[in-house]
DNA sequence: TTCGCATAATGGAGCGCTCCATTACTTCTA
DNA sequence: TAGAAGTAATGGAGCGCTCCATTATGCGAA
């Protein structure tokens, strides 16, 4: 079991070929004879060799490998982000290597560094990048999601917050409602979709409803909301929820009260979180197309790598409205 | 930018040492004078150095680093484990990589040969061990889960599924009700928690109700499931669905009919996911531990890689019961 | 003063690859 | 038939570390 590994010297003496020749099959070379090749894979067969990875990158230019960086395993957020990264990718051989913020025990070693020390090519960042050692940027890399601090200098896939605010709030608008409130939360993001809904209700000539500002922005916090809400203003028939989690919380409060949604009330989410899904909340909702802002990111990550002198770009992504069963005319 | 990146040559210059002193500092060895110490320390921050893990990986004999392959990053069965494994990992300065079963274009390369190629120390295999390439198990790995194949010479930390299923069916039967349906699915944990359902029901001299043999295990399934048991038997009062995704399909059928949880009907599920959260389904369930599991899985990985011919062990754990308000007395 | 023995610091070999310059072998052209 | 012009295969250097066998240094004891 544990005799050693084979490397590619073992190969060369089993095929009888240099290694050099059995570097250039591995590597899929063109100009080895049809009869070597084949000898070289039987004797990788044979010995079931495996390379090494940790050689070759020490050994060649580039490793064909980038990272991604995210928050959290459990926020979902990343899963779509990351299949639009893998189908752009794939298809030109990167290996790709996901990280959240944990760090080790020693500390010093973010994620950024230990995709240096594995000498990739790039990264994709999917986290506040004040979460990370400021001094890493000196490697290719792009910043994806509406960020608190811009970083002038590296790409940046985003998302239009605001945008999305607005557009949930006026769909609300345009369902008849009138008092309509939100549910906010500290951040960068809370922040900016409620000045898309600030926006809204001002063109509508609407008065706004606001709670949680200084809150998190989670289920609980949704729940409170929501009572806060209506104990503030009873008339209320609709609620913009900074986020579907805040929506659900929402409409825990509603059912402990017996209301009913949308009978009672109206509430669109954001993001479409698994929460919102049709046969669990049935939630209406404002989102971005993940996929799409994954290929993007990994398209610009490609054309960095190519050219890392190249100037920034900053592309933003609208979001899109996902007509559920939660909102209803007034 | 791209100026190359120093190595520990260049550290020893600029702090006027050896490259091996370099070294011996950078693994924290004793014996090294403390003033050379912090000149080679003031060195690899003047230079931003940070070494090289490929080059670490290819002299060294030890990575202290170890893979674990999941399933899909959306299933977040693992979140907890990953937790319980990087507690014990952490402090024994072990580096964890995850990955999923994806495969890059060219193929060939599954997640264990990944981790073998970067000279990892073990893996943990928190999926079907089918999926993988069967070869691939002359190296220290530990299977985590309930798995329908069973590789008798690696060590496994398993669930008893046969005892979730059985204590929620205990449960409904405790809380006074007789006609108690289950919704079930394809593969082996599903059928593990069908026997034990059965034989709760068996003991209690209750006739059984199993309607989705053969389907899926998601919350469409959970839907129409919930359907075929109400037309099959419209007196039923209690339902155990057999993860809680079905929960929450049974769940939305019966908001479709009108029928409210649990006035009118108990359901109980099974995983603790978090749809099942107090304030999504207020679902009770049975779930494991998760973070036991994965630390056992851990010390039983460290052991494992301390001496690979030790006897393969397997360490079951049992579930939890987790009651919330899904389920009342009949 | 000299020897001995820790302790501190060093140089060399080698990990398993890639890449490049070079050589061996063909085939085609003048 | 010699020489040019490929094509196929090779050996060597080097990537940036670790590990080991040595050598330098300091200091108390003989």
């Amino acid at each position: 079991m544990d005799r050693k590994r084979p490397t590619i010297y073992d190969v060369a003496r089993a095929a009888g070929v240099s290694k050099s020749l059995v570097s250039l099959v591995l590597r899929g070379a063109s100009g080895v004879s049809p009869s070597r090749r084949t000898a070289v894979l039987k004797a990788i067969r044979d010995l079931e060799y495996s390379p090494s990875q940790a050689a070759k990158l020490l050994a060649g230019t580039r490793s064909k490998s980038i990272g991604v960086v995210i928050d959290d395993y459990s926020n979902l957020w990343y899963v779509g982000i990351l299949s639009g990264i893998r189908q752009v990718l794939d298809e030109s051989g990167f290996q790709i290597t996901l990280s959240d913020l944990h760090r080790v025990g020693d500390g010093e070693q973010d994620a950024i560094d230990g995709f240096k020390a594995l000498h990739m090519d790039g990264a994709i960042i999917a986290t506040e990048p004040g979460s990370l050692r400021a001094r890493d940027y000196d490697f290719p890399a792009v910043l994806v999601g509406d960020r608190e601090t811009d970083i002038p200098t590296i790409d940046h896939v985003t998302s239009d917050d605001f945008k999305g605010g607005y557009m949930a709030t006026r769909h609300l608008i345009e369902l008849g409602h009138r008092n309509i409130g939100h549910v906010t939360g500290l951040g960068g993001t809370a922040t900016k979709r409620r000045l898309g809904y600030e926006r809204a209700m001002a063109e509508a000539t609407l008065a706004t409803l606001i709670v949680g500002q200084n809150g998190t922005t989670d289920e609980r916090a949704g729940f409170r909301g929501m009572n806060a809400l209506m104990e503030a203003t009873p008339s209320i028939t609709a609620v913009f929820a900074a986020n579907d989690y805040m929506a659900a919380g929402c409409f825990a409060f509603l059912r402990s009260r017996g209301l009913e949604m949308p009978k009672d009330i109206s509430i669109i989410g954001h993001d479409n979180s698994p929460a919102a899904s049709e046969f669990n909340l049935n939630l209406t909702t404002v989102a971005y197309d993940d996929r799409v802002i994954g290929m993007l990111a990994a398209r610009l990550l490609l054309a960095r790598i190519e050219s890392p002198t190249r100037q920034a770009e900053r592309v933003v992504v609208d979001p899109v409205f996902i007509p559920r069963g939660s909102t209803r005319r007034n």
